[in-house]
RNA sequence: UCCCCGGUAGCUCAAUCGGCAGAGCGGGUGGCUGUUAACCACUAGGUUCGCGGUUCAAGUCCGUGCCGGGGAGCCA
């Protein structure tokens, strides 16, 4: 007999046999039978199996305890009480795998994220962090969904990197080369000893890339893992993440801002309609404003100010912010935060910032003394994208990079982009955990990811 | 990397001024005719993060190390 997913079983019309394959969540005796209460992962809810203490079936129950994998095969009825529309009469149980109740650490009761950190090759089993999974999943099918829709081509930019884009980050450095070797040879020879015969690393974006795929595909995305080797100890950051960086032909900074809020929009309202179950139980134990936050976000246009109106708004409200607010200082974390949280009460996108804070590929606007960038903030979590029209003028690119002290070899291939049919084009990155933050309302990125990297963490 | 806070039973936490180490949950045992984080009774369970110091006496005070969290910076 085939199994069936609970998912599935939920959605039944009529009862009949059934078989069911799942762990154990909790296990309720009562004089004559058990109620288990069985999850396979497929969705929230569990399936609850009443098991009459038959001598075999009493003796498959004594394997049945919180975390046990097992099978229940029976009949799928009406359930007569509250709380279920199903339950299953079991006629047979097999335990594939028992969890010792001395020691398994997952207990029927709620525990908090830390110690669910440390114990994240079992953490997927419990509700909140089983949702988080099936809601990454869904997120990444609905991004890509969103770029499909749209014309867009998924393109793949190398994980391996030769170049460091203009220090998005710090990298971090991929060798074969034994330490104590390496350690022993000069620079010269050392480089040639290295695999690719020169020093490598791994992504800190995918947005050169991006833009020479975009610049013959017209609308291209990536999606992949992307790893920033900074010593940031934050709940919004980690080594190793996924990002998504559409990039744009033929497009402005008014078409990244545009495409950048619809996405996000797209992916507020896919996950309310599609994750409902899931996000409740965020809504219900972990972010009560989350489903307000979300449908507001779906319902109302995003504000969009320039960083000298930001700037004038921060001073207009009278507050006395620990750091100063400057014409030309990127905002602080208060600063994004009473944007969004007071001022606007809405994800707010910030442009035209002084050229003296951003980088060097960002288009020089026409006062000279900005470049038209662009970050979405957005409430609780700060900046969720940030992007720009990019310089597409040869000289005036390499006239930045000479000001800033970049030298052009190693870029020699981004600027004959410019050289040779350079045409206007814009982009954007997305963290995607920080959007996980966002319609999860988790407030930790270590907890949106199966198996964070942090700095002096690389377990499981 | 800087600042602040914390580390006590398997988990979440309490312990007054330095004076006998505690609760709830979880586990075990027994009970209960339909439970829903079931309920009731009983029970086991401790290097109070490590090291050093002060004291008649340290979970508590001092020093130091390790670990964790929050805030800041860097950014997505």
């Amino acid at each position: 007999m085939q199994r069936t997913r609970i998912r599935n079983m939920l959605a039944e019309e009529t009862g009949g046999p059934i078989l069911l394959k799942g762990w154990v969540r909790t296990r309720r005796d009562a004089k004559g039978f058990s109620f288990l209460e069985i999850n396979d992962g497929s969705c929230l809810a569990n399936a609850q199996a009443v098991v009459d203490h038959t001598p075999e079936l009493s003796a498959a129950l004594e394997g049945a305890t919180t975390g046990a994998a097992v099978a229940v095969e029976g009949e799928l009825v009406a359930s007569p009480a509250a709380g279920q529309k199903w339950e299953v009469r079991a006629k047979s149980i097999l335990i594939y795998g028992c969890a010792d109740p001395e020691t398994f650490p997952l207990q029927k009761k709620r525990h908090s994220d830390e110690f669910l950190r440390g114990i994240a090759h079992l953490r997927p089993r419990t509700n909140k962090y089983g949702a988080m999974l099936r809601v990454r999943s869904e997120m990444a099918l609905a991004v890509h969904e969103f770029f499909r829709a749209r014309g867009f081509f998924y393109v793949h930019a190398p994980i391996l990197t030769g170049s460091d884009c203009e220090g998005a980050g710090e990298m971090f450095r991929v060798s074969n080369l034994e330490a104590e070797q390496a350690a022993r040879l000069s620079p010269e020879l050392r480089e040639a000893a290295e695999f690719f015969g020169r020093p490598a690393g791994l992504t800190v974006s995918g947005q050169l890339e991006a833009e020479l795929m975009a610049l013959a595909l017209g609308d291209v995305y990536t999606f992949g893992p992307t790893f920033r080797a900074e010593n940031s100890n934050t709940p919004k950051h980690a080594a190793e993440f996924w990002m998504v960086e559409p990039e744009m032909a033929f497009a402005n900074l008014a078409d990244d801002m545009d495409t950048a809020e619809a996405l996000v929009k797209h992916l507020a309202g896919h996950v309310l309609t599609h994750c409902a179950e899931d996000v409740a139980l965020f809504g219900k134990y972990v972010d009560p404003t989350l489903i307000p936050t979300l449908e507001g976000i779906v319902a109302q246009p995003f504000a969009r100010i320039t960083h000298a109106q930001a700037i004038a708004e921060l001073r207009a409200s009278g507050r006395a912010f620990e750091f100063p607010v400057h014409e030309t200082s990127d905002l602080q974390t208060e600063h994004e935060r009473y944007l969004c949280e007071e001022r606007y009460k809405r994800p707010v996108i910030v442009y035209d910032y002084p050229k003296e804070i951003k980088a060097f590929y960002m288009r020089l606007n026409d006062d000279g003394k900005t470049v038209a960038a662009m970050d979405l903030l957005v409430p609780r979590i700060g900046e969720l994208c940030g992007g720009s029209q990019r310089e597409e003028r040869l000289d005036v690119l390499a006239r930045r990079m000479t000001e800033l002290d970049l030298p052009e070899e190693p870029y020699a291939w981004y600027l004959d982009t410019r050289r040779y049919g350079s045409a206007p084009h814009a982009g954007f990155g997305m963290g995607f955990e920080r959007l996980l933050m966002l319609v999860t309302g988790i407030a930790n990125i270590r907890d949106v990811i199966p198996f964070p990297r942090t700095p002096g963490h690389l377990e499981f």
